[in-house]
DNA sequence: GCATCTCCAATACGCTCGTATTGCTCTGCC
DNA sequence: GGCAGAGCAATACGAGCGTATTGGAGATGC
């Protein structure tokens, strides 16, 4: 056996491996969640459906790369985020980076918000789902308890309840924005109107 | 032709019609948004698929029925609740109302999030969502901004701004409760500590 | 009585799907 | 040089799909 393919058993396969997963949150947020299919996704990524096959046995793993991929792409982005600055400022530049404001943004929050949906009859999905959901709640809630205790937010502020409401927010804004009821526009104000009520700093002043 | 087909070209059919779209709705809602097909949607209501067929000629229209299914479902709920009370206990009953709470709710909201999410990639169903979406908008609007005019909120307090944060906490816990990775009990707290914030009376009274 | 129309069942066609299998090429090891 | 394994293409099979077509049962109007 190749020793290093011992170590590291997809060698260049990995990048393939990547390419595909890129490859089904396209054809996702272009075609939707139910055109996704071993052979729509080969096409997409320019490989046989058997290269698909290979490094994704079912449809379903393939469904969860997809959903993983993107997920990954948007808490990537999240963790980089610069937390200094006043709390509503911070939580502002946060939430933003989830929002489906550009086209890139926009595919990823379309594959995530299908493939949540999804979640509800697919359990390998609902799990997913809650791993992504938990880690975002951690983010912001320390967040807003950190601004608490230095004394930038009032006390009465509950960082957990806080946290959860944005997060709803968060997600209830991702669903209007990528079915096209709300205007990037009206995304972002509410957003920040949402800061502002949570966090009893009266308004957005991001 | 028959002169009471004239007047109502579904007879008996218009009764056929709505079961076929309620069992388009338990499709998608135990099976998943990818299932819905004519011969499942057949199978579900008990037909044939020349029945399903008959009345929605193509599979894209059986989704839209889904779809107007479960939002009439919802808003017919909603329009009955009483609105006489303090506005926070007001409020929570009109978005307790939309909210996974029971099995009832939960089927409609799966296939609310669920073409919610597939809008994106579908324009009828933007349509469809868009519609919805406003109707609930001026509803919530309407109530708070009456309840301002009462003085039994707080004059700072915008209805518009007020609603649209709502609606997308509302929409947001749906998501998290279909999914699975947020309890009921989870949903309604959140949702009375959303109220409190947005109406600025400090906390859940309901 | 008969034509008409609605409602539904049955069936057929071509297509795409998921999945399994096979074989080729290329790389690294001995 | 020979072998093993990874990476990928090609192909095959049965199933289910969307859709079109046909026909028949039952009600209705003349």
């Amino acid at each position: 056996m190749n020793v290093k393919a011992r170590d590291d058993p997809r060698r260049s396969g990995a990048e393939t491996a990547a390419r595909v997963a890129a490859a089904a949150v396209s054809v996702v947020a272009r075609d939707g969640f139910d055109v996704l299919s071993v052979r729509s996704v080969a096409r997409e990524a320019g490989l046989s459906g058997g290269a698909v096959q290979y490094h994704y046995v079912s449809r379903s793993q393939l469904l969860l790369a997809a959903f993983a991929n993107a997920v990954q792409s948007i808490s990537d982005r999240i963790v980089r985020i610069d937390l200094s600055g006043p709390p509503p400022l911070v939580l502002g530049r946060l939430c933003r980076e989830a929002l489906p404001l550009d086209a890139q943004r926009r595919r990823e929050c379309v594959v995530w918000a299908a493939l949540s949906a999804a979640a509800a009859a697919h359990p390998e999905l609902a799990a997913e789902h809650r791993k992504a959901l938990q880690l975002l709640t951690r983010i912001l809630t320390s967040a807003i308890a950190q601004a608490v205790r230095r004394g930038e937010l009032n006390e009465s502020v509950d960082p957990a309840a806080a946290a959860a409401v944005l997060i709803a927010v968060l997600d209830g804004l991702t669903l209007h924005g990528i079915a096209g009821s709300l205007a990037p526009e009206a995304l972002t104000s509410t957003m920040d109107a949402a800061i502002g009520m949570v966090l009893q700093t009266g308004g957005s002043d991001s």
